[in-house]
RNA sequence: GACCCGUUCGUCUAGCGGUUAGGACUCCGCCCUUUCACGGCGGCAACACGGGUUCGAGUCCCGUACGGGUCGCCA
């Protein structure tokens, strides 16, 4: 049986980390199989449909490079991939119901019979579950007054002015595309038992079942699209990296089992299988997806860095077609969690006015002799003639020889009057990029500055 | 409220009857170093609780507690 999977999103208006999360792991398991990964879009409900609901989300799964093989935009021989666009196959399922006496009207809406037995779901993840349908679904809890009440349990499938419900049409659409296995939500679980009792009274064998745990706050609470990370196309505009964004959602709730914690997508799609996933509900942790991206952020190859690091730079200001940054691109890198924060950490070498942190300033200002060590650092700088790493380093060197100080104290003073700062990447390398006279100028400018 | 799923360091997790309970993030030390960061080394820190079963239980069973989910003419 070759592995069909799909991803199933309403038009919502925005991707979130749990849909992008249950995308990933059907399309890595496809890929892993080298089967399919499907997508299709739920949106039946036209009161829920939102202009602009689907664009957000195929862009969010198109930025994770999730790409499906059959859906919106791509086709497939399954189509249509809209469920609003599947009407005549849901009558045409709905007359074979009405065959077999399976349903009846019930206010102008279509009800299921649910039969009166247990019903019990083989999932991959959770085991067996069984439950009695008709005896669950014959008490409904009203939430607000909080008690039980009457209520009928047989399904409805079909409302009054004709479209169809999420359970029906799920049904029908994962018989039609030939779903294998679905992987999904463990909010569906516990709707599983009436999705099989539809697949029995249509004939067809169910797919497999996987129902994942749910991605919740750190505080325990659900996440919701306002809480930090929840929302995928903020992780585009904070600087992550695709692949940093779902080796991070793997591992909410996966594990390899061997310690491994960054993964390729290569690596994943070798590695994941449903064997990994985990029954128990994660707890989202930012810090440890900023490390992941991190991680990422330092194997990426000198070009695709600079790709995905030109918005970045562009936004702050910086020609990404600049010489020097590719250079800067390396010295960012190494003390960034993300490409959002590298602008801000080489900056100085690509304008001529400088912020001075004023705890910088106080803190070299003070020094007894800082006017002779700036004084000797500029001789020193203004003698450099071809200016390079090399040359600016001896330079430094040797004013600082000259003055009988060690580099150590020499180079603090030397970074906040070039830098405005005390910390950052390697100093030299900075003086290099930011050019001569701008170097030179601001030494001077910082000497009188601290003299006033 | 009924039903379903779950419970190992603060967090993500390994473990699948006998382990000094391992790794990762965070935090704290030390090293490297011109600062910061990276990297390296080390440290703090966990089997929810109570009964069983067993020579022996984080591992199996039953309760309790706690957390989550479902109970729609939403998906």
């Amino acid at each position: 049986m070759s592995v069909r999977t799909r991803f199933a999103p309403s038009p919502t208006g925005f991707l979130h980390i749990g849909g992008a999360r249950t995308a990933l792991y059907n399309w890595l398991y496809a890929r892993h199989h080298g089967g399919a990964f499907v997508l299709r879009v739920e949106d039946t409900d036209s009161a829920r449909h939102h202009e602009e609901g689907l664009g957000k989300i195929l862009d969010g799964l198109r930025w994770l490079g999730l790409e499906w093989d059959e859906g919106p935009a791509t086709g497939g021989e399954f189509g249509p991939y809209y469920q609003s666009e599947r009407r005549a196959i849901y009558d045409r399922y709905l007359a074979k119901l009405q065959e077999g006496g399976h349903v009846y009207e019930d206010e102008g809406a279509i009800r299921f019979r649910v039969p009166d037995r247990d019903i019990t779901v083989v999932d991959r993840v959770c085991g067996e579950v069984t439950v009695n349908l008709h005896q669950q679904g014959s008490k409904r809890w009203d939430a607000e007054k909080k008690e039980e009440v009457e209520a009928n349990p047989d399904l409805v499938i079909r409302r009054p002015d004709g479209s169809y419900i999420f359970h029906f049409v799920n049904v029908v659409d994962d018989i039609e595309m030939q779903i294998s296995h679905v992987i999904r939500g463990e909010d569906h679980l516990s709707n599983t038992p009436k999705h099989l009792a539809l697949f029995e009274v249509f004939g067809v064998e169910a797919p497999v079942y996987a129902h994942i745990p749910l991605n919740l706050n750190k505080d325990g609470s659900k996440m919701s699209k306002r809480d930090q990370g929840a929302l995928i196309h903020e992780y585009v505009e904070n600087g992550f990296l695709p692949e940093a964004v779902n080796n991070y959602m793997a591992l909410l709730g996966w594990s390899s089992k061997d310690d491994q914690e960054i993964f390729s997508m290569t690596e994943l799609i070798e590695k994941f299988d449903i064997d990994g996933i985990n029954r128990a509900n994660s707890k989202f942790d930012y810090e440890k997806c900023l490390w992941v991206n991190g991680e990422h952020l330092r194997q990426l190859g000198p070009d695709v860095l600079a790709k995905n690091a030109a918005p970045f730079f562009e936004k702050a200001g910086i020609d990404p077609g600049d010489p020097r940054l590719g250079t800067a691109l390396g010295l960012a890198r190494e003390r960034a969690q993300r490409l959002s924060e590298m602008p801000d950490l080489v900056k100085t070498a690509f304008f001529d006015e400088i912020e001075y942190d004023p705890e910088a300033v106080a803190k070299v200002a003070g020094r007894e002799g800082i006017g002779e060590v700036l004084s000797a650092l500029k001789a020193a700088l203004e003698g450099v003639g071809d200016w390079c790493e090399d040359a600016v380093k001896t330079a430094i060197h040797q004013a600082a020889d000259d003055l009988g100080q060690k580099m150590g104290a020499f180079m603090l003073p030397c970074r906040v009057a070039t830098m405005g700062g005390t910390t950052g990447p390697d100093l030299v390398p900075m003086m290099v990029m930011t050019g001569k006279e701008r170097v030179i100028k601001r030494i001077g400018d910082f000497a009188e500055k601290i003299a006033s």
